[in-house]
DNA sequence: CGACGACGGAACGGTTGCGTTCCGACGTAA
DNA sequence: TTACGTCGGAACGCAACCGTTCCGTCGTCG
């Protein structure tokens, strides 16, 4: 039987090389001495460099996103854009996920456990999020779910991944009344 | 006198191992065996894998960014999202800046080669957009052109290089009629 | 209590890149 | 013609990591 207490802790160890380091330069003999555990053990559980950061990933889809349902169609951006500046303010996220994300355009498998684990559950929430709001009356049927998310979304992921200035007083509510202006318009 | 034909092959070839392998993986054999050159050729011409990159950013830094005057917010937003897709579509580009914009966040002297190089020309052309909009009367005084650039940029950058997915037809269009609500709001 | 299996640790041979040092060939400028 | 400097290429010793194998130890089942 493999102890847990040995698994957990080389899953900590890969998040953190992961940040530190990157996907590239991330080696199993860095993660078994972050972990403070024979190379053996991670050996035994994984078996490549690419696999173990696969499961990880996919441990993370299996988390599932709550869908907003405020009622109206500003208070369902506003709470998307709280759940991902939450997400990409955490120091390890916001190294780890643009790091994987300019991997996964090198490597398939990892840009389909990506896809998994985050774009499709932004996607489905923007979906539901475009379909109450056009059942409200609040959108025209003919909105686009796809350019939605890239209006709420992008700009945000623009400042904290890209330039990585901070996040202002009140900037989550200017995006979100951004947003719904450039929907409807 | 160093042979500049040698020099240029090897700054072609950095470029292309830079999309390859991204920079974390690009060594200087690598560039040195990809420009079909020896590596003392490198070495007599920069002193590390680092130097070289920075010299490649500085040089596109010098280009400048031409700063769009149509008349209209909405002109001047369109013509700079155009210019924007157009680098970010380049396969060669598309996948070099955001793989220095990772490294960026674990090297200062990278960071501080990319603001110069993009995101620092990129607020000036939104400064001088948003500024024009206003004496116009198109935008309110308070408007602030770091948000305004956000808006304008972020959902183009989330689509071409976080999810990647093509452009569909008249996006431009959708997102520079977006954006331009969104900074009226 | 005894057998089993996972544990950390050390070592294996092999690969890759580092940065440096030589070499003989070539081209150019005095 | 001679002298110099760059050229590509090969080799250097060194370091890191690969994936595997073999230990002796320890905890846990049966």
């Amino acid at each position: 039987m493999l102890r847990e207490d040995v698994t957990d802790a080389i899953r900590a160890a890969v998040f953190e090389e992961l940040a530190a380091v990157g996907f590239a330069r991330m080696s199993i003999e860095g993660i078994a001495r972050r972990a403070g555990v024979g190379k053996t053990a991670v050996y035994r559980r994984w078996k490549s460099k690419l696999s173990l950061v696969l499961d990880l990933v996919s441990a993370f889809a299996a988390q599932g996103l709550p869908a907003p349902a405020t009622g109206s169609l500003y208070g369902d951006v506003r709470a998307l854009l709280e759940v991902a500046a939450h997400a990409l303010r955490h120091p390890v996220a916001s190294q780890v996920i643009p790091d994987l994300l300019v991997e996964s355009a090198r490597n398939p498998e990892i840009s389909d456990a990506i896809k998994a684990a985050l774009l499709d559950g932004q996607r489905g929430v923007a979906a539901l999020i475009v379909r109450d709001a056009v059942a409200r009356g609040e959108l025209l049927e003919s909105t686009d779910a796809d350019r939605a998310l890239d209006v709420i979304v992008g700009p945000l992921y623009w400042r904290l991944v890209v330039v990585r200035s901070g996040l202002p007083e009140g900037y989550l509510d200017e995006v979100a009344r951004g947003a719904v202006a450039a929907l409807r318009a």
